[in-house]
DNA sequence: CATCGCGACTGTATCGTTACAGATTTGAAG
DNA sequence: CTTCAAATCTGTAACGATACAGTCGCGATG
């Protein structure tokens, strides 16, 4: 045989998935050309190309994943980093759908890599770092001071957060504005005539801690109401304690006639306490709450609520890491969804 | 060199995660030695295995899934299929929750593989099969007739559905026992006397529609209770429209005064449609419904609650696919979650 | 007419792992 | 002193893809 063909393969199995290797059969080129011309390189000649390319197509070939893996390095995995904790009230599943919407266009798989406890938030991070298991991350519940985007950045993997970060490390994010949020609760609240202002605020360790209290002050002072002290709670405390808390703060001499609430979740959990201390929503007491899903709505039409669309912000954070791969610069890469109040539910046609 | 150490490495580069290959020159052993005794092989001594698991503890050894993956196929991947539109009600959080729970003593990533229309049901599963893209897969929305369980155990990859199926294939499931659910539900709901029962029921094409039905039936026989046809309407309706029609029904003549809602958020929109008729929960009506999650216990407490374990669920699937994977018989990986109705929300301290 | 450059294509080595078929040593049996 | 088997260990090839360094033929150039 001569040179020229020696790495022509001679025989190719039948029932197995097709290859490079096939098409190069098929077309009587190299299997290195048949590479090339998949990748439209500048040195193969055009009619070649346009001959692999029907070949592929016919046969539906799909590159092996393991096999451009093990060569390059490149893995075509994008890994949502989750906290099992943050799950209570089920945020992942419009996250996931929104990820993958726009996953779905792309050779990108979504893996999803949790971690338990809160000070291993880490670990995953060292995992992804270490094993090279993905080309990307996605990170959620960020703080000013995130050890995980000092270490991404540091090692030059591209990830995305769910919320900004305090360190002057310029990085792609998606957000939802609580600031405004917090702002037009307020503005709301005291449009109803509302002037004793509470807050369920998240915990203090994240970064949206400290824009919704921004917000929520800045509203304060523009219209003109007082804060009410909450303090010891937040949206990361079970419902029974937001509750009971709140009970006894409705119980007491200063007992808001407003409240602000950070969570859908933890809006129910007031909304008991409220009624606990047998009180009542718009006579007592008006309430803006954040919601991811429709449930106060339909429930609660009394709540007055912005909708924070989970969905949407998976989608931005999926493109976000994608084009951070593709090396666009990260300030580009940067978004923030601004929060509007819900309409309520249509009455149905007899209105 | 002598033929003995031909294939040993000379030099490493350092910041490189460590190989086989550093295993090998680290211990002075040959790379094929290592690979076997990090698996235990009967023909590696003692000794040796002993100072191989040592060095690859210290380093921090994780063997290249590429490289496995390539070599033998396997990938050590589950795939979680999911529909797009499954979502409304974000199920899939705790279910995933779940999973990796199960997943995380493994070597296993969960990958998540969507889909949109229902005609495309089949799309992933082909894709997996096509790409050997999982070990194992996890499908739920099944069908009696599902031509994914078809085509799946055609081609020998392991599977567990999230629901049962009646094609006379043995196969590793989970599922709620919707039967009980409803037959329990009738049970209380004739036990607070009352006789016309409405079933909000499952799409009829799913197989769980006929599970549910069938305790419906039995129940309304042996308490001895009427049926309202609710058939136009099912819990994959859109909110609204469940609502409607259930406002409808309920000026109707027929009105019912007892509900069974196979489904938590189907049970906010029947709640609404009932209010919109001018009628009042445990006056004119009680209502048993199935929930994944808290917020009926907490907003609408004089709802009769079953829980479904979402997460649990999510484990046991888990768990079964990896039975199937490592070639346990299927009639063992089977299980049934039974239903129980949840206690109501404590009334904290004072009660 | 030799030489060069260029366009089009190709072989080899390699990523990390494992299946397979040896190779070497040791001690016991003949 | 062979011979052989058992116990350990080892090299080679291969999985599928790609980086790299060619090769080949051909027309233009000196």
């Amino acid at each position: 045989m001569d040179n020229k063909t020696k790495n022509r393969p001679q025989t190719l199995p039948d029932g197995a998935r097709p290859t490079l290797k096939t098409i190069a059969f098929m077309t009587g080129l190299g299997i290195t050309t048949v590479s090339r011309a998949l990748k439209d390189a500048p040195d193969i000649g055009a009619e070649t190309k346009e001959r692999v390319r029907l070949v592929a197509k016919q046969i539906g070939y799909q590159p092996n994943r393991a096999g451009v893996r093990l060569r390059t390095g490149k893995t075509n995995v994008i890994s949502l980093v989750l906290t099992l904790e943050e799950e209570i009230m089920g945020i992942t599943s419009p996250m996931v759908v929104g990820i993958t919407e726009i996953l779905a266009g792309t050779p990108y798989h979504l893996v999803v890599t949790p971690y338990s406890a809160v000070k291993d938030a880490l670990a995953p991070i060292r995992y992804i770092l270490d094993t090279g298991a993905a080309d990307g991350v996605i990170i959620s519940r960020t703080e000013p001071h995130d050890p995980r985007v000092a270490l991404l950045t540091e090692r030059g993997l591209p990830f995305v957060t769910h919320g900004r970060t305090e360190m002057g490390i310029v990085h792609p994010y998606h957000d939802f504005d609580n600031e405004r949020f917090a702002y037009e609760a307020v503005r709301k609240l005291v449009a109803r005539g509302r002037r004793k202002l509470v807050l369920l605020e998240p915990p203090p360790h994240l970064t949206f801690y400290s824009h919704m209290r921004a917000g929520f002050e800045r509203g304060l002072r523009d219209f003109q109401a007082d804060a009410v002290s909450f303090h010891q709670t937040n949206i990361d405390h079970s419902l029974v304690e937001i509750r009971d808390a709140f009970e006894v703060l409705m119980r007491s001499e200063d007992a808001p006639d407003g409240i602000v609430s950070g969570s859908g979740s933890g809006a129910i959990a007031l909304i008991a306490g409220l009624e606990m201390a047998k009180k009542k929503l718009t006579e007592d007491c008006d309430m803006v709450s954040k919601s991811p899903s429709d449930f106060l709505r339909w429930l609660r039409p009394e709540v007055m609520t912005m909708y924070e669309d989970i969905r949407i912000a998976g989608r931005e954070l999926a493109k976000a890491v994608i084009g951070h791969i593709d090396g666009e610069p990260p300030e580009t890469l940067q978004s923030l969804s601004q929060p509007e109040f819900q309409p309520p539910i249509t009455r149905g046609l007899r209105a």
